[in-house]
DNA sequence: GCAATATAGTTTCAATTGAAACTAATGTGA
DNA sequence: TCACATTAGTTTCAATTGAAACTATATTGC
């Protein structure tokens, strides 16, 4: 009985995560809520690559990725990037096409590429970043600095407890 | 001057999101890292689905709202579980298929359907119910409450937020 | 009452995706 | 040195996806 007069939550806001008495809340259910932004995030980032760009997310990633550490191979990428070789090689692909990557062979191990920009890729990447740091911080507008430190932090922590959890599995 | 001797920043942890004198870690873009997080987030709860149910997470969606509100049409279930509604149909023709769901047209309007779980529904959703809040609270296990009321408060501004600009473009 | 319009839900089609198979080159152990 | 395993990267194939077209029913304006 003392129980049930607890002080009530209101719908959406819950901070035990999807839990009440045992039922189960989609709304509220972490992974839901981080599926759902995510996915809200990155149709708004999308479509300004895409728009402006004619860039996918997967090639962006690639982009920025050898803008910051030149002559990588596609391995090197896909581990910054997140995405698994296939994707990469895709992308790349799509990349060279587009004359925005150069590609060429590793002298010492010829089955490495070397992965770079092109000027062209670099002109490009340069008119991107902007474009995408206006986007992250309208994103952020709505949060303190102090909030910002706490996102941070909060993110860093779930996702290596999500890669420990990950790692148990298979 | 005195601006390069300000405190370092570690890679990878960074309040400020990924601008850094104009230019951009991914690692550190927030739309990144969220979309990085919610897939291994995603990767770990669908693995469970998938394993011990033979569940998509779409399928899953719907039988969460379904238990939770009875007799919603497609539309309403697209509603409340961020899918559109080729999505629905789609999961709601693998459940009926597998008896975990029964449609019924409405008697008022014959475009709609009723959907409900069937008994057999139920007794599934309620064996999934505990193994989705454990992993959830597996997942907020590295957080204090405190954290806890942090992440759900920052997850509901930036969503927000996320669908104010969204709602700019198109 | 009925033409025009809107809504519920499904199907079609093309693009994206991931897993597994594959090719080519390198490394390793007897 | 030569079989065997490993690694880089691509291709193939089947499943998933979203957009647009489609069917069927309901609503609206006249």
């Amino acid at each position: 009985m003392a129980k049930a007069s607890r002080k009530r939550k209101e719908p959406g806001s819950n901070a035990d995560g999807a839990a009440e008495f045992g039922r189960l809340s989609l709304e509220q259910f972490l992974p839901y809520r981080l599926s759902v932004l995510a996915n809200t995030v990155s149709r708004d980032v999308a479509r300004m690559y895409d728009e402006r760009f004619g860039l996918s997310v997967p090639e962006w990633r690639v982009m920025a990725v050898l803008a910051r550490y030149e002559a990588l191979s596609a391995v090197e990428v896909a581990g910054r990037t997140a995405m698994d070789k296939v994707r990469v090689s895709r992308a790349v692909a799509r990349l060279l096409r587009a004359g925005v990557v150069q590609r060429a062979t590793d002298r010492t191990d010829r089955r490495r590429s070397e992965l770079r920009l092109s000027a062209r890729g670099i002109a490009i990447h340069a008119q991107i970043v902007p474009l995408a740091l206006s986007v992250e911080r309208e994103l952020l507008s709505v949060l303190s600095a102090e909030e910002c430190r706490s996102l941070d932090l909060l993110l860093a922590k779930l996702q290596a407890r999500a890669e420990e959890i990950e790692g148990m599995g298979p």
